[in-house]
RNA sequence: GGCGACAUAGCCAAGUGGUAAGGCAGAGGACUGCAAAUCCUCCAUCCCCGGUUCGAAUCCGGGUGUCGCCUCCA
């Protein structure tokens, strides 16, 4: 069994063979940052979080390497409008991305290359486009020349006379093909620039991935990964520059993820619809967007609204509950093994085999919390007819669910915080009255603490509690 | 105009030739002092029309609809 990839480049399922394993190569685009992430930019990073922790799961050392686009048309048109330098904004910006990202359980990549610290690999990876043929300068600014790429607009399967057909042609353009990008671009009054053999100038929004993914890896990528519509012309770009230079390919495997819209809609400004990440954790559990956007396959596309996130949110906890169940008795458990620790324990292993199954076709996350599901509902029989529990069956059904856990990141498993002394004493209050059966006194204590946030559940084994 | 994706129950969502996973919501039941949690039961023939096949949600053809890319965009 091998982990399978569909590849936009073949627009099928491949099997994952990586140029040298056990390493992967995995480089994502990353945030042009002048302002704060949205949730569409969300579902990327997430997805690709997963999909990174899934292939390290499978024995892989993943070298994991995500972009900062921190000096483009978008960072200087912005830092213009507030007044600050694009530095300024980049900084302002990295930070709150890296705090949004955080929250949302998303590991940090290894390495954070930025484009303006970058420069020379930029500048000599053009220069080697220029001596090869595939470039060339007009007043000022230097141009990749689509024509002398045979192979440009595979990725996006268009031939390059149909993508003329519906390429705007602007007044004034340089360029000697409406399909012609911009490697380097002459400095305007008032702009960053940087010192080039063409002249002052700053870098194509393109070239900065082929660089600094050629600089840091060396050799072809083996995943390149993105949301949808960076297909064209952004990762077509990269390809005819690193294929320009190098006579290579870029990456092995290139992926995308779907769209993530709102009410039916794309995200966009003029709508009014971008939900940044940052407004969306002020109301919801991080955890519940992720379960959300995991809960479907991550090449679909995937409508979002805040009922989406209450309802994901009730099947999430059904998941964390039973991990939560299960360490609750743990420690009463024993040796006992007979009729149900053997269905128990056969069960694992189906839902242990169904979930690498899931994830290895195309990390169909959708399927393999299906699974999850499950089993939650073999454990929870497990615990209820059971008993005395077999504490080395359940150890490791645990531990199965922390290795999930691990890659989904879904469950919030942590040890409860203390209670505050004074809601210990009424739980114990409660449990008083009950026995007295004072069910009056008993209620009004649970509806309290319900007003706290704090639900309570009468089990065989005692009162438990958690917060809503 | 070119290219592409998608259409599965009230909602979310797997399944890509062998007779519809799972979750949420809902109904009934068990458990409970009552709840909560949990368990049991119920709840779809897969947009439409043709075709291929012993057999299709799954393949082919034709419709209809939604969305996206072709311009910055995750």
């Amino acid at each position: 069994m091998a982990v399978t990839i569909y590849n936009t480049l073949s627009r099928s399922k491949e099997e994952f063979k990586p140029g040298a394993p056990p390493l992967v190569t995995f480089y994502v685009c990353g945030p042009t940052v002048y302002d704060y992430i949205h949730i569409g930019n969300a579902r990327v990073f997430i997805v690709f979080d997963v999909i990174r922790r899934y292939l390290e799961y499978r024995g892989y050392e993943v070298k994991f390497i995500q972009n900062y686009t921190d000096i483009d048309d978008k960072m200087i048109k912005r830092a213009n409008e507030q007044g600050i330098k694009v530095s300024e904004l980049a900084d302002r910006f990295i930070k709150a991305f890296e705090e949004d990202v955080a929250a949302l359980h998303v590991r940090p990549a290894d390495i954070n290359p930025k484009a303006t610290e970058h420069i020379p690999q930029i500048i000599e990876l053009v220069e080697r486009l220029l001596q090869n043929g595939y470039a060339y300068i007009s007043e000022g600014d230097v141009y990749y020349d689509t024509a002398k790429f045979p192979e440009y607009g595979r990725l996006t399967k268009q031939k390059q006379d149909e993508l003329l057909a519906g390429a705007r042609v602007e007044p004034g353009e340089k360029k000697r093909s409406p399909l012609d990008f911009v490697l380097w671009k002459q400095k305007k009054e008032g702009e960053p620039a940087w010192e080039s053999p063409w002249g002052e100038g700053r870098p194509g929004w393109h070239i900065e991935c082929s660089a600094m993914s050629m600089h840091y890896m060396n050799d072809i990528l083996d995943i390149h990964a993105g949301g949808t519509d960076l297909i064209f012309p952004h990762h077509e770009n990269e390809i005819a520059q690193t294929w320009g230079a190098e006579k290579r390919p870029l990456a092995r495997y290139w992926m995308h993820a779907g769209y993530l819209n709102i009410e039916e809609q794309k995200m966009s400004k003029s709508l009014g619809n971008v939900l940044t990440v940052r407004n969306l954790l002020e109301e919801h559990n991080p955890l519940d967007l992720r379960f959300l956007i995991l809960s479907a396959h991550y090449r679909s596309p995937l409508n979002f609204n805040a009922e989406l996130v209450v309802q994901s949110r009730a099947g999430r906890l059904r998941l964390q509950e039973m991990l939560v169940n299960l360490l609750a008795v743990f420690d009463e458990a024993g040796q006992s093994s007979g009729e149900q620790e053997q269905k128990l324990r056969s069960d694992l292993e189906e839902t242990k085999n169904r979930f690498v199954e899931a994830m290895d076709d195309d990390f169909n996350t959708a399927d393999a919390i299906g699974v999850l599901f499950d089993l939650a509902r073999n454990c929870n029989i497990y615990l209820k007819e059971a008993h005395p529990y077999n504490s080395q069956l359940l150890d490791e059904v645990i531990q199965f669910f922390r290795q999930v856990n691990d890659i989904l990141d879904i469950a919030d498993i942590s040890v409860p915080e203390s209670l505050d002394k004074e809601i210990a004493e009424m739980i114990t209050r409660r449990d008083q009255a009950r026995a007295e059966k004072d069910f009056a006194t008993a209620d009004q204590i649970r509806d309290e603490l319900q007003s706290r946030g704090i639900i309570l559940e009468d089990t065989p084994h005692g009162t438990r509690w958690k917060r809503k």
